[in-house]
DNA sequence: TACTCTATATTTAGTGC
DNA sequence: GGCACTAAATATAGAGT
């Protein structure tokens, strides 16, 4: 289907909100939130090895 | 000393420039790059770690 | 060398499919 | 559970101190 079909559509999203850095309790918001920043540690620290020439190495557990 | 006296000073800054995920080869910048980036590698690892109660181990070598 | 500042690039919370 | 999207939060390149 379509990727964009904004057409006349209202907003539908407000955008990254601010949130607090203590454990999220709710499971599946957690599972979400754990996919999406280990995600983004991992690129970030690509991108850290490949600019400085550094070794970098990351275990997540959980 | 102040933190902020841009009382009537011109802009100095064009912001973020986008760079290219290559080997940086200037010595120095290299350095400063892998200081911020480890830095902020760092930071978002420790908040996927509070966030999610995982458990999250970084090693970098250079 | 490390820290500050500004403008802009990048990440991601919340939402829908 | 995962992908796509939007908009706001955050990281950071470049320049100055």
């Amino acid at each position: 289907m379509e990727r964009k079909e904004k057409v006349n559509e209202r907003k539908t999203s407000r955008g990254r909100q601010r949130i607090e850095i203590k454990k999220i309790e709710k499971e599946t918001a957690r599972q979400v939130a754990f996919t999406k920043r280990r995600q983004g540690v991992m690129k970030k620290a690509s991108e850290l090895a490949a600019l400085c020439g550094a070794e970098v190495v990351i275990v997540t557990i959980s």
